[in-house]
DNA sequence: TTAAACTGTTTACCAGATTAACGGTTTTGC
DNA sequence: GCAAAACCGTTAATCTGGTAAACAGTTTAA
């Protein structure tokens, strides 16, 4: 029986430039997240917060008294997903679910003391992570960078 | 005295919602990379190829012969999450597993011509699209920010 | 020749996210 | 006024993408 078979031999080879994925913007974003995401929890450690925990603590420390669905708006996450992420915040001790007076619908977010502590000491350790991390980058290079990205983010809202 | 101040904390003039989130980079990262994967998605539609099996046709037609050891290296995954991805692409008749004489542990990954037909039209509607997408952006931004990402794609080598 | 390493694969799992539905509440339109 | 629509937080089911561990078969190294 004729066997199909390969006539050339393999080519192990790591180059970049030729591929059309190396030209792709989403790509390349892609590997990148990857990157600076694999950072972030190797800085914050095992029991550390995971990135979507940290952003969402960061707009409740931003704004205080935050619904729930308007930090999922936010957050450019469903409301139902971001239940458990407000839940684990809430188990933490890092913030509080409290009634509104004039609605009964929401509950608004507000951070606790120790809310407060540990974001500052984690958003400091990001930074410098971060900083590290992308330290082959100038302090231009970086401004760059953050803008081009909120210009591409800008267009998720026409 | 020389101080170090090369990468220093960033601080931006104007900001988008004095967020800091908006001045760490793996949370622009992501938000960008969601909006450009979503897009890919619509271009291709309902039961086009998903990204990361795009990107695996992509590698496969550069280099054909390659091994899903190999090519799973290349993507950034494990071998095992690469079987799946490998099985769609030979269902679709775009790729065929081949055996190689001289190791019979391994399958060379070989295109076929209606593979290559599907990556040409593919890719061409991708390039449209994230044309269409990132119209915002300069021509030389759009460079500055694929070459500033794979400065960040190196870091993971090390 | 035996031990180690590598390849593709299956299985079990996990994280993140979405959709649909729900009871309760407010707002809107007539 | 009041019914209908919209909104809020939540649960449950489901999907995707990805990892880790183990495996049989094969090749390489000691």
């Amino acid at each position: 029986m004729a066997v199909k078979q390969a006539n050339s031999p393999i080519r192990l080879e790591f180059e970049r430039g030729g591929s059309d994925l190396d030209d792709l913007v989403g790509y390349n974003l892609k590997r990148a997240y990857m990157v600076v995401q694999s950072d972030f929890r190797a800085a914050l450690g095992q029991d550390g917060l995971s990135p979507r925990v940290f952003s969402a603590l960061s707009l409740v420390i931003e704004t205080p008294n935050i619904t729930q669905s308007s930090l999922a708006r936010a957050l450019g996450i469903e409301r139902s997903g971001l239940v458990a992420i407000v839940d684990e915040l809430e188990t933490r001790g890092y913030l509080q679910r409290m009634a509104v007076p004039g609605d009964r619908r929401v509950q608004a977010l507000v951070p606790t003391a120790e809310g407060q502590r540990a974001y500052d000491e984690t958003v400091a350790t990001v930074r410098a992570h971060e900083d590290q991390l992308l330290s082959g980058l100038t302090t231009a290079e970086r401004a760059t960078l953050l803008r081009l990205l909120q210009i591409i983010r800008d267009i998720e809202e026409s």
